[in-house]
DNA sequence: CCAAATCGTATCGTT
């Protein structure tokens, strides 16, 4: 990918000033083509030195890692570019200059933390820095091949790795329960939430977006699909609900959900529960409601309890739907993160569980290899600022600076600008919508349409308001001039690093002030013992009792210890029923208009005109049990959520304080915190680094950089999952027995058509012709030669067909587990545990395929 | 008093 680099760079080098173009069809590095970008604007408000310095550094330090040797640019030596001096500060070499240029070679430069400034760790701090500029692609592991449901659904050959198979298989297989899924950035869990939707002709999915620009963005992309395919997935061609929609378009889109035509549909958590709710029932009502997924699931706890309460109180709206769909129709509940650590894991289980049935986990969770880690910690500001302005210099670009403040992102602006550095843009909380647009196309060199621009910016400067949906592949650094207040969030910015599967570096640099900044924050505010219950008192005392665990309570209600409402009191009640739903004693609900009986058409119109003024008040729950009524136990119950979340905030800001010590695998760290038990089991997620202080200083201690890849295991179907059970008489399995030279195709697409979804032994051609012929209902062709075929593990019905008249010991271990298994095999085949006895002699059920036929 | 973002609907009926 940089070829040309340094004979089409020294060419522009040397026309500068002259406008240079590039010959077409040269092939350059995105270094390179950012210099060229920059070039002509040196000396401008658009360019400053150490812009050109860093860009060309890296262009050189490309061709050093690409194909050895030593290469060097002959660089003008006049103003406005980098003096002598410049280049020593940019770790470059320059030579005489002669004719008004010099030459200038890059030096390797790595941030300088804990580890010696020489010897080994050192010298494999300095390697790992290089792998960054590497111009290769990565290598990657073999794919999978796709389940004829994923081919008939995306038209893909493959999956990316088997965690997307195992996560892809166990959505689809999902039929009205609520499932967890594990998936890292980039494994394609788009597909994973779209196939349900996609394989069926009918139905609609909703997906929970955090941000509009998330659901535009989905918008388009679903757009592009359904052209695509040519199908019709919504009556308007619109994929997003937001705010912002003309209440026309808004309406047509509430009534396509309504009627169920809208087969996908994007919003935030607020449309959900709001505008959109009463389309949502009414479309459950139809058992039209397919699936509800839940995108970036971890803000469920992450944002929901202090910040954007809907995130929690929109389980309320879903329980209720699930309530409303006809037996048979419920909706699936899909969530979806790749960073799920203990605690979300632990609410998204409680606050999501619909019916009698748990929340199952599809784990697939893994940790990024790509970044290798850098640590320093300073005790004075002005040398932490060196330090950071010499990293944001010298490491290879796209980079990111992350800060905690906004202040200090706008600080490092300016300080930037003044240091030479014109091609930084800050991104935080307070930006305009379109300012953030504009960023990001000036930083990646292409507009949102695809259309080509020439970069502008090579550093964001951000809080953590810069990343959510970031779609940027290459970005090779991610520096750090604060202390993140959760490991959660460190690694979720380191992660915007390296999405093209190649090298990146992490730069975590703290200050002396960033540990205070970083504690206020990891504070959750969450309401008191006192004044809780003294809310929670008054909201029952002048609430309605619906039923006889049900009640609608109004969020305006004043606690007795305040006579005038501020904004901040509503806030507080809605706070305070999140926190008593996740201890469990309530569940929310959505306020339902319910007409009362004996009530004239006119006087029930007036209740309705009155529900609906104040429905923005009301909020409705469901007691779980009768524990609200004694204050101790309520204390307790509330008290016990605070500690966990309390426990859990500090454990994950304590991770971090862990890793800038440096004493620790920085991968290692992260990867105990990405682990988490459930039902007694335990989930743990492989570690691995590609280089940290710890491991540069003891590399044979080092977990390395190929991770194991996780193979997470299906949930088991949940009850009356196997609609062919009759058949097999309350045993494990029938033996389906045919005669030489029949066609058992019959009989396979009988097994299909009555939901039994697992094949194995059966070839390729087979299962995709299996597909075709039922269309809607999934099939998994399971491979015997996969790294965990599903027949060893699967408790859901699965077909297994014999290629000679012989049991299969997987077949057979199967069997002995009592897992439902339908065994379809010649007529002669034996008895492995009776020698001498034919299995359709000795089984308890063995059919003939035809007759199996006739009776179905 | 340190960061993060979103949002406003609805209607009838019975084996």
């Amino acid at each position: 990918m940089s070829r040309d680099d340094l004979s089409v760079l020294q060419q522009a080098l040397n026309n500068w000033p002259e406008p240079y173009t590039r010959p077409t069809g040269s092939v350059v590095s995105d270094a390179c083509r950012r210099t060229l970008d920059a070039m002509p604007h040196l000396g401008t408000e658009a360019a400053g030195w150490r812009d050109l310095a860093g860009l060309i550094r890296q262009v050189l330090i490309i061709a050093k890692v690409t194909y050895a040797g030593d290469p060097a640019l002959a660089v003008p030596a006049v103003t406005p570019w980098p003096t002598s001096s410049d280049w020593d500060t940019m770790h470059c070499a320059v030579g005489q200059i002669v004719g008004q240029r010099r030459t200038v070679r890059a030096l390797d430069w790595a941030p300088h933390g804990s580890e010696e400034d020489k010897g080994p760790a050192a010298e494999l701090a300095l390697e790992q820095v290089r792998a960054t500029y590497l111009d290769a692609n990565p290598v990657y592991a073999d794919l999978v091949v796709a389940d004829p449901f994923w081919t008939s659904a995306h038209r893909f050959d493959h999956y990316r790795g088997e965690p997307q198979r195992q996560a892809a298989r166990a959505a689809v297989l999902n039929d009205g329960g609520s499932l967890i899924v594990a998936l890292p950035t980039g494994r394609g869990k788009t597909a994973v939430a779209w196939s349900k939707a996609l394989l069926s002709d009918r139905g609609v999915t909703i997906v929970v977006v955090p941000t509009v620009v998330l659901a535009l963005d989905m918008e388009r992309r679903t757009s592009e699909e359904a052209q695509l395919r040519g199908e019709e997935l919504s009556p308007l061609g619109r994929f997003a609900y937001v705010g912002s929609l003309a209440p026309d378009v808004k309406k047509q889109l509430r009534d396509a959900v309504r009627e169920g035509s809208q087969r996908l549909l994007y919003t935030s958590p607020e449309a959900l529960v709001t505008g959109l709710a009463p389309a949502l029932l009414a479309c459950a009502d139809a058992g039209m409601l397919q699936q509800i997924v839940i995108d970036e699931a971890h803000l469920v706890d992450q944002w929901g309890t202090d910040f954007r309460p809907e995130f929690q109180t929109m389980p309320g709206l879903i329980r209720e739907a699930y309530g409303r769909a006809p037996e048979g129709k419920k909706p699936s509940v899909l969530m979806l993160s790749a960073t799920l650590a203990q605690r979300p894991i632990d609410l998204l289980t409680r606050l999501f569980a619909m019916g009698d049935d748990p929340v199952d986990v599809v784990w697939g969770s893994e940790i990024r290899t790509e970044p290798a880690y850098f640590l320093n910690s300073h005790l004075d500001e002005a040398t932490r600022v060196a330090d950071v302005l010499e990293a944001v210099s010298c490491l290879p670009r796209p980079l990111i600076l992350y800060t905690t403040t906004v202040a200090d992102a706008e600080d490092w602006v300016t300080r930037l600008h003044d240091a030479g550095l014109a091609r930084v843009e800050c991104v935080t909380g307070k930006s305009k919508d379109d300012d953030r647009r504009t960023v990001m196309e000036r930083w990646r060199g292409y507009q949102t349409d695809g259309e080509t621009v020439p970069t502008s910016l090579d550093v964001v400067v951000g809080t953590s308001a810069f990343g959510l949906g970031l779609d940027m592949p290459n970005v090779r650094t991610v520096v750090h001039a604060c202390l993140p207040e959760t490991i959660d969030r460190y690694y979720q910015e380191v992660g915007r690093g390296g999405r093209d599967g190649r090298p990146s570096v992490a730069y975590l640099c703290t200050g002396p002030n960033d540990g205070r900044i970083a504690v206020s924050l990891n504070d959750v505010s969450m309401i008191g013992d006192e004044l809780g219950w003294q809310r929670w008192r008054r909201l029952l005392q002048s609430g309605t009792k619906l039923t006889a665990l049900r009640y609608r309570v109004r969020k305006s209600t004043l606690p007795p210890y305040l006579v005038e409402g501020y904004g901040r009191s509503a806030q507080w009640n809605v706070r305070t029923l999140i926190l008593m739903a996740q201890a469990e004693i309530i569940r929310l609900r959505v306020p339902t208009f319910v007409a009362e009986e004996d009530l004239t058409s006119e006087a029930e119109e007036e209740a309705r005109a009155a529900f609906f003024e104040q429905i923005d008040d009301f909020i409705e729950f469901e007691l779980v049990n009768g524990t609200y009524q004694s204050e101790q136990g309520w204390r307790a119950a509330l008290g016990r959520v605070r500690d966990d979340v309390r426990t859990a905030q500090g454990a994950a800001l304590a991770s971090l304080h862990t890793l800038v010590k440096g004493e620790q695998c920085v991968g290692r760290v992260i990867a105990r915190h990405y682990r988490v038990r459930i039902d007694g089991g335990s989930l743990g997620t492989s570690p691995a680094c590609r280089g940290c202080p710890a491991c540069r200083r003891a590399p044979e201690t080092s977990p390395g950089s190929h991770p194991l890849e996780p193979c997470p295991s299906l949930p088991a179907p949940h009850a009356d999952a196997d609609p062919m059970q009759s058949w097999r008489s309350g045993n494990a399995f029938l033996f389906a027995w045919y005669d030489e030279g029949e066609d058992i195709s019959p009989l396979l697409l009988r097994f299909a058509q009555r939901q039994v979804h697992v094949f194995w032994g059966a070839s390729e051609k087979t299962t995709a012709k299996l597909q075709r012929a039922v269309a809607q209902s999934p099939i998994i062709h399971d491979d015997p030669h996969s790294m965990m075929p599903l027949i060893h593990t699967y408790a859901g019905p699965v077909v297994a067909l014999l290629s000679a008249p012989e049991v299969d010991m997987a077949v057979q271990d199967r069997v002995r587990l009592g897992l439902p298994t339908y065994i379809v095999g010649p007529k002669d085949t034996p008895d492995p545990t009776k020698p001498g006895w034919m299995l359709r002699d000795t089984a308890d059920s063995a059919l003939a395929a035809a007759s199996i036929l006739k009776g179905l």
